[in-house]
DNA sequence: CGGTCTCTTGACGGAGTTCAAAGCTAGTGG
DNA sequence: CCACTAGCTTTGAACTCCGTCAAGAGACCG
């Protein structure tokens, strides 16, 4: 697993071979069984955490047992409740395994420290967090305005691979439509 | 306008009085007419915007013609298109005045002196920014798997204020339903 | 005082949801 | 390695709620 993640940063941050090398070493490493939870509502978010193979989905849960979706994350991305792991306060999301994962963590202290100790690392989060920004804003505009449709045309062109990972009612889930018309909308395309 | 915007700072960040008189005098000011355009898709965010008193709104533009709302910014607070403004970009996204108002402006390259000058403002704009995460999250939740009952009880729990200050069509737009559906609502609640 | 913008209301149509049942797939355990 | 089972997907029918269209009343601004 170090070694994927060692490659990782190699090619998208511009950190040295030291400073990834001192990174690795405060990881911790998981793997997580399909469907199994990393954070469960209520608790608190202490890890950083980069997937090294899987998809991860974070995911609230409504009072009429519903789960809409907030994101997937899959291999070579980062997933964390920002709000929980920030102040360290309980969390509102669920993080969970879609397919068997591998994951590494770290300790919120630990990744301070490393934030504060590497410069480049800081700025390379800073980049992460920005990024994140804007696919947020473009993912609440189709909320609000978008079709079903157009949600699962966006969805399909953003994350081709995740079409075929993930189980439909999660893909519903996500787009905040129900599993009926999502079957509907894919029967539809197919006749083009 | 700056006295506003002094004591603002001195009562949400850490900044000394050195160091506020100093973000002052690279402030530009400008008013803006019930709804005039501070920035307009296509165009690039080249500046950072505090608003002293008034309201803006940011939207984009669908094909329909309808204009989805993405988020409202009140006095003291700050609005910009992240995207737009951090790459220097062409912009998604609209920004104008729904009420008259005042705000600040800094051309980026003058904020990023400051914010590499002041290690208290970059902390101060850090925290800006994880306090936006949190609330996008929370309303991409509610886009996603509110009802329209929901989520005009959310906008009236967080924005009490605003909710005699703007039209309803922008209310509607801003929580991704009908003007139709938002009166309708209002009405029912009125029956409790 | 006129005009534009805003809000309300009605009727209608349709898209999406819910409920339920059945077939299929894939993962599990023996 | 195979059989079984649980979960996933599809489909149908009925319904509900939301959106569109249109008209009219009211409020506010210039």
């Amino acid at each position: 697993m170090i070694p994927a993640f060692e490659n990782y940063l190699r090619h998208h941050s511009q950190l040295t071979e030291p400073e990834i090398a001192r990174i690795c070493s405060l990881a911790l490493q998981r793997k997580l069984k399909r469907n199994e939870s990393l954070l469960i509502a209520g608790e608190i978010c202490r890890h950083k955490v980069f997937i090294v193979s899987g998809v991860l989905r974070t995911y609230s849960v409504s009072g009429d047992g519903s789960e809409p979706i907030l994101q997937f994350s899959q291999e070579n991305s980062w997933a964390i409740d920002a709000e929980s792991y920030d102040q360290q306060q309980p969390s509102r999301y669920n993080i969970a395994a879609v397919e068997p994962s591998e994951v590494l963590l770290w300790h919120k202290r630990d990744f301070d420290t490393l934030l504060a100790e590497f410069p480049g690392l800081k700025k390379y989060a800073e980049q992460l967090i920005s990024r994140n920004i804007y696919i947020s804003r473009q993912r609440l505009l189709a909320a609000l305005s978008a079709t079903p449709e157009e949600k699962y045309g966006d969805f399909a062109n953003n994350y081709p691979d995740l079409l075929s990972r993930l189980p439909l009612r999660m893909i519903a889930a996500y787009l905040g439509i129900s599993l009926k018309t999502l079957t509907r909308i894919r029967h539809a395309q197919w006749a083009r």
